[in-house]
DNA sequence: CGAGATTCATGTGAAGTATACCTTTAGGCTTAA
DNA sequence: AAGCCTAAAGGTATACTTCACATGAATCTCGTA
């Protein structure tokens, strides 16, 4: 439409204007509604963060086997003698993390009570732009012990030569916890840790002890012998909670966390049951008790129903993969874009005379043809083929997306790349990579 | 027919380059005595 | 003369590129039965 008038102008905005103002109106009461339904209905929890991943419970249940085998490795520093180095495997959610904490938090409580010299420092690896190279891990244990470097213009070698006098000088027993190992090693290689476990020797006043905690138990096969063995002085394997075990503590978490009467009969048993189906993951099933009372709490339902848990399961599942491409820069991003459009592929049904798409395995090949086309579309520099080869297995690490090398013999080798994605979740994602890109 | 050579499409490692950031340093300017 | 600011110089990590070589089974080639 064009404006070819002032009056026609000031029309148009009058108009505008009258629209905003009884919206706005309708919208207030609406509001007001919400807002007093809100306040007069009954509060569904009683402390949530109780079932927040990162709540430290008092007791914790089904693990004591493995606190009293942490406990014996980690004592002797207690006594200015160095530990063992310990490598503790597990999937997600068996309690690593929470267990080492928990003995930690006790060993710190005793060693300020009775003066004993010991410091722990606690990483995670899979924290991005924060420690994921070798430098980076390094600069972030300086920071924790509080000395701040620059982020750049130093070398490595001067950085350890720091990490060194640093330690030396606490004349302490330092605990290093490297939570979430694998990534790290992925990434960066396990140069670090070569590096961290020989730092003993150059140590005169203190030492250290590694605690590495991975819950990918095949990384240990990409790690130097010389460091395997010397860091594998003791190992854990954390088993996976069963069902029962989830039940127990979903139950305990559950009445602290919500009101009385608030949970309907078998809520905590298909929650534990969507758990058990990840192979025991106890976070994930607090995190969905969690949401599915936040759901519950926004519709203004007084009670917590099993369709409530149904719910926050889809929508957890699709947060975080909405969360991990939205996060990723925009080279990764295109890749993605590139990779999900060339496996949909669209099949004409004879019968019917109907376009269907479904979807297929792309190749590397493929997927650079489509990303060079739109990068320079969109006046994106245009990355090598090589670098796009090690942003798909980047891409593949994150767990979007997965891929096997197939040999097709005299028409060469391939990577079979398939989108890692539910169905359902697919026009979504490619929208808000159209969107995140100005597609 | 079967053993070995060939072939293709891309995987992969090493080394080099550009960029973004950081500190250090030298020179110039200001200020106070 | 001392103090302060600024721009240039010198360093480094990181993301990326270029080059060169590796892979591995379907296919081809060719000698032999």
């Amino acid at each position: 439409m064009f404006i070819n008038t002032i009056e026609g102008l000031i029309f148009l905005m009058e108009n505008l204007a009258e629209k905003v103002i009884t919206e706005n109106v309708d919208f207030k009461d609406d509001l007001d509604n919400f807002f007093d339904e809100f306040i007069s209905s009954k509060p569904i929890f009683k402390n949530k963060a109780v079932l927040q991943s990162n709540y430290n419970p008092e007791k914790i249940q089904h693990r004591e086997e493995y606190l009293k085998e942490i406990a014996k490795i980690l004592a002797p520093s207690l006594r200015k003698e160095r530990p063992s180095n310990i490598f503790i495997y597990g999937k997600t959610g068996t309690g690593k993390t929470l267990c080492i904490n928990y003995v930690l938090s006790k060993m710190n409580n005793i060693a300020i009570s009775r003066e004993i010299p010991l410091e722990i420092i606690s990483i995670n690896c899979k924290l991005k732009k924060v420690a994921d190279t070798e430098y980076r891990i390094i600069l972030e244990i300086l920071k924790q012990i509080g000395k701040e470097m620059p982020s750049t213009g130093v070398s490595t070698n001067d950085l350890y030569k720091e990490l060194y006098e640093q330690i030396d000088n606490r004349k302490k027993t330092v605990l290093l916890v490297l939570d979430e190992i694998d990534t790290l090693i992925k990434k960066a290689g396990d140069e670090i840790l070569y590096n961290l476990t020989r730092i003993n020797p150059e140590l005169k006043t203190s030492q250290i002890s590694i605690i590495g905690i991975t819950n990918d138990l095949t990384v240990m096969d990409s790690i130097d012998a010389r460091v395997k063995s010397s860091l594998n002085e003791e190992e854990i394997v954390f088993l996976p909670y069963n069902a029962i075990q989830i039940q127990d503590i979903l139950k305990d978490r559950a009445y602290m966390a919500f009101q009385e009467g608030v949970l309907s009969e078998d809520v905590i048993p298909k929650c534990s049951a969507y758990a058990a189906r990840e192979h025991g993951d106890a976070r994930r099933a607090l995190e969905l008790l969690r949401f599915a009372g936040e759901l519950a709490e926004r519709e203004g339902s007084e009670k917590l129903m099993i369709e409530h848990i149904d719910n926050a399961n889809k929508k957890t599942e699709r947060n975080r993969i909405i969360d991990t491409i939205k996060s990723q820069p925009k080279q990764f991003q295109l890749v993605n874009y590139a990779i999900i459009k060339t496996s949909m592929k669209e099949k004409m049904n004879l019968v019917t005379q109907k376009k269907s798409t479904f979807i297929e395995p792309t190749t590397t090949g493929s997927v650079y043809d489509y990303y060079n086309r739109i990068a320079k579309e969109l006046g994106v520099p245009t990355l090598s083929l090589r670098r796009i080869s090690d942003i798909i297995v980047e891409l593949e690490v994150l767990g979007l997306i997965s891929f096997k090398l197939v040999s097709k013999g005299r028409y060469g080798r391939s990577r079979f790349i398939t989108i890692d994605l539910p169905k359902s979740l697919y026009s979504e994602v490619i929208d808000l990579l159209k969107e995140d890109l100005n597609l």
